[in-house]
DNA sequence: CTGATTATTTGATTTTTCTCAACAAGTTAA
DNA sequence: TTAACTTGTTGAGAAAAATCAAATAATCAG
């Protein structure tokens, strides 16, 4: 598919073979809004790229449903504790629209590991990206009052803010539905 | 050094001459109280090993100290964001104590890496542990009051708690001087 | 050792945000 | 269309934690 082309272009150092494996043992899968891309309870078996559409990572806790991040096009996404430990992973990934994803399984990217160097890599560098922006959202996240936050997610993501509810982008952020609403009243 | 032979040992799949080929290019350095392990401003060079003692991460927001982690004996730190991203460091890294660390710098990691699959392997698995841990750390911080994020640390590493000053702590766990000393005057 | 500086504790007050409650606006299902 | 839900908004009071202020305790330089 063109897309997957596209964003393994964003890595240089990947050859034309390594890509073309990886690209083999890519599956595309076609989620409605609500499905479950990855489930709370099982390992997390796949890396997913979206290709289009949109997916929400989340977990229940005390019956509340609380929101860790959002995947837009282009991005990948995983629960990742469980895709790198193996076991059940606590967070559930659902399409937030209709959503196509190329996902490829932890046991097909570990083989291609051992045959492609160039493709560990990659994965090496997609975590290093990651990484970098856990850490700043945990690092900024300290200093930030609710509106701050909730501005910067604007700045920085402005999509999430159309496609998610209310009790989505509160959870994300870290504060109530009323402490929200209350800033987008003030707007 | 005996040391840095056994945290290696902790990745099975290293064979020796990976191992021999990443000590020869570790640096041994001593660090006294105070001391900058890396300094913000810079771009971050080095890959840390605390062989002894420990150090803090933190960086300086309005003329506040801001600790953003802590890193035991045995433990890996750099300041990631321009370990990876090359460009300067918005964080220090200092020693808490009288502190030995093994580093090795970016330039002859990456060449390592090229010579040494393993070694990248060995990299990225390590990268993994720590984005585990970053995630862990933002997302069960959400849920927990001051009280409780104190408490947490207090089980799960409580060496800091006794290296580390009240302001540190308190910075580290997002809270006021005051909030952390009125907990711990309660326990 | 002693005064000066810094770190910590304690108290009073204020701010931020949460919780509970009521209500309005949309959606969906019968 | 209406009734039942869901989703979002608004208000009032409560709770958590911050800030301001002052008092102690600990550390350091001379």
């Amino acid at each position: 598919m063109q897309k997957i082309a596209e964003v393994l272009n964003q890595f240089p150092h990947l050859d034309e073979k390594s890509k073309s494996a990886f690209a083999e043992k890519i599956t595309l899968e076609e989620y409605e809004r609500g499905d479950l891309l990855e489930c709370a309870g099982k390992p997390c078996n796949h890396l997913h790229l979206i290709l289009q559409g949109s997916a929400r990572s989340f977990y229940l806790k005390d019956n509340k449903d609380i929101t860790v991040s959002f995947t837009l096009e282009n991005e990948f996404t995983t629960t990742m504790h469980s895709f790198i430990t193996r076991k059940p992973s606590y967070e559930n990934i659902e399409a937030m629209e209709k959503t196509i994803s190329g996902k490829i399984s932890h046991e097909d990217l570990w083989n291609l590991f051992e045959l492609y160097p160039n493709l560990e890599r990659t994965y090496r560098l997609i975590l290093e990206q990651y990484y970098i922006t856990l850490e700043e959202q945990l690092i900024f996240s300290k200093f930030k009052s609710a509106k701050e936050r909730y501005l910067e997610l604007m700045e920085t993501r402005p999509k999430i803010i159309h496609k998610a509810s209310v009790g989505q982008i509160a959870s994300y952020l870290d504060m109530s539905i009323e402490t929200l609403s209350r800033i987008r009243g003030k707007i």
